[in-house]
Parts: C-alpha cells; sequence; structure tokens
DNA sequence: CCAGACGTTGTT
DNA sequence: GTCTGG
DNA sequence: CCAGACGTTGTT
DNA sequence: GTCTGG
C-alpha cells in the first residue's frame, strides 16, 4: 500500500470545516506533504498522526516497533506496518499497546492501490501494474492505529504505528488483484470523521473497537476511486529536500486506461 | 518445560 | 523460468 | 514487491 | 520481553 498525507490540507480541513482542532505538537510540519509506501524493507518513515493519550497531532514512526530487544524487534518491525484487526489480540507485538489503549489516528487524503493485467492478457513482457487512487467524498479520511515507544540508538524515546486493516471490501478486492498467497485480500481501515471521536475515546476496549471497525469502515458507495498516473519514486519519501517532487501529486489526475475497459466497465 | 517465534503485504 | 535477498 | 542470481565442496 | 508450540 502506498499512502498519501497533506498536512496543510488536513490542517485546514481539521480546523475550518471539522471544527475539530487538534494541537499541533511541531509546527514545522503544519505546511508538510508526506508519501509514503509501506513494505518490510522500508519503514521508520515519519507520518502525522493523534494518540489518544496526547489528542495532539505529531510526527510517529510508521511501523510499529515493539516491546522487544532491539536485535528481535528491528526484524519483527518489518512486519509491522500494518496490523491484522481480527488477530490483534493474540499477537506479540501488539496485544501489549491494545492492553496499554495505545490507540492513535493516522489522517490522509488518500491511498494507492494497485490493480495487476497479467502479462497473458496485454501479451507484454510485465504484468500491468495500475495504481489506483482510493478516498472518500470528502477526499480526507483518517486510519485508525495502534502505537507503542521505544528508545533509538540515540537514547531517545521514539512513537511508532501501525494501521489496522480489515478483510477487504468489494471495491478493494476487485481493484487489488494481485496473485497472493493463500490469505484473503485486505484494506486498510478508512474512517470518516464520524468515526474520529470515537476512536480517540479510552472508554472503548477492543472489542467495541472491533465493532467500530466493521461499522465505521468507509463503504464502497462512498469510496472514490480512479485509475492515475504512475508515480515513480516512492522510497525515501521521509527526506526532507524531496517534499517538492511528491507535492505534485497532490492532484494527481485520472488518467484512461484502455487495458480496464473489461474489468472496470462503466464504474471509472 | 524449553526452544523458537515474535509480522504483513504483495510496487517502489 | 524461478528462487532468493534486500 | 523487485532485482539479481541462476554453484559446489567440505564440514558443521 | 513474552508468548506459543511441541
Amino acid at each position: 500500500m502506498c499512502y498519501y498525507s497533506s498536512m496543510d490540507y488536513n490542517a485546514r480541513v481539521l480546523e475550518q470545516e471539522l471544527r475539530k482542532p487538534w494541537k499541533i505538537k511541531q509546527d514545522t510540519m503544519y505546511q508538510q506533504s508526506f508519501l509514503a509506501a509501506a513494505n518490510g524493507y522500508n519503514y521508520g518513515v515519519k507520518l502525522p498522526a493523534v494518540t489518544i493519550q496526547d489528542q495532539a497531532i505529531e510526527l510517529m514512526e510508521w511501523s510499529l516497533y515493539p516491546g522487544m530487544p532491539p536485535d528481535i524487534a528491528k526484524k519483527v518491525r518489518n512486519g509491522t506496518y500494518n496490523c491484522r484487526s481480527e488477530e490483534a489480540t493474540q499477537k506479540k507485538s501488539f496485544k501489549g499497546p491494545i492492553n496499554k489503549g495505545q490507540f492513535c489516528l493516522i489522517p490522509s487524503s488518500w491511498i494507492l492501490e494497485f490493480h495487476t493485467i497479467p502479462k497473458k492478457i496485454t501479451g507484454d513482457k510485465k504484468d500491468l501494474k495500475i495504481p489506483f487512487r482510493i478516498t472518500n467524498k470528502e477526499g480526507f479520511f483518517a486510519i485508525p492505529g495502534l502505537w507503542n515507544p521505544y528508545k533509538n540508538e540515540q537514547g531517545e524515546i521514539v512513537r511508532s504505528f501501525t494501521m489496522l486493516t480489515k478483510h477487504g471490501g468489494e471495491v478493494f478486492s476487485k481493484i487489488h488483484n494481485a496473485p497472493r498467497f493463500s490469505r484473503d485480500c485486505r484494506q486498510v481501515v478508512m474512517f470518516g470523521r464520524e468515526y474520529w471521536d470515537a476512536w480517540l475515546d479510552d472508554k472503548f476496549l477492543w472489542d467495541d473497537r472491533l465493532e467500530l471497525i466493521e461499522e465505521g469502515v468507509i463503504k464502497d458507495e462512498e469510496l472514490v476511486f480512479h485509475p492515475v498516473r504512475h508515480p515513480n519514486k516512492i522510497r525515501n519519501i521521509n527526506i526532507p529536500e524531496m517534499k517538492e517532487d511528491y507535492r505534485e501529486y497532490e492532484g494527481i489526475d485520472k488518467i484512461q486506461y484502455p487495458e480496464l475497459l473489461d474489468s472496470f466497465p462503466n464504474t471509472l
């Protein structure tokens, strides 16, 4: 999954339209935008998130650092950028944060998922990977997550987080059709404005939260998705000087792919 | 009990 | 073509 | 995921 | 560090 967040836009929405002005811990990030990708070899990217404890936007590291000795934690962290919500309480890396109520919310403008058209069909040498921009009608939502602190090599306490996923709905399953190993198609949980307060309310225990996820995840009918130009570089997004390069993706445009006519007739 | 795992996804 | 390593 | 390798022997 | 599997 690729994730995108534009903080200046996000903060404007929060303050003016939603009347939910979270404090912003580092004002330097107010004007930043973020485009980040998750995989097992790229973690620690700093993204804006709100913890239930502080109720303020701050930069935290994407991919949860579990409470284990550093040599082990670093390895496990390769796979903690997401957390399967249905199984979270059974996982050593996540049950601690859950029991301590370390929930967070990650504001976002859109995410990308890739649709694969096999080379068999295109007749090409490689599969065709078409990125879809996915968001809600408001163009602004938030992803529920868990967070955990750790002490980095400089001895500083750093906060890290994971984004929760659930079984993928129809839209996600259709777009995200890459061949998989044995498991189901997943989607990152997206909450519209009306579920943010509940997620950041400490009266809800984990079982309540599982229900919140099922009930609050943005429905397919509320999703807006369309194919877009292929972003050729996403890696290293957290390098500050690359910020300008990514700004161009803020208005990432819908484009036509003739190859999609068979799989997405009339829906785009 | 001890040994071994600890995680998720599948463009970046 | 298929597996491994990053 | 993609990029890059695509191997053996002797020894643990 | 803590849990799971054998």
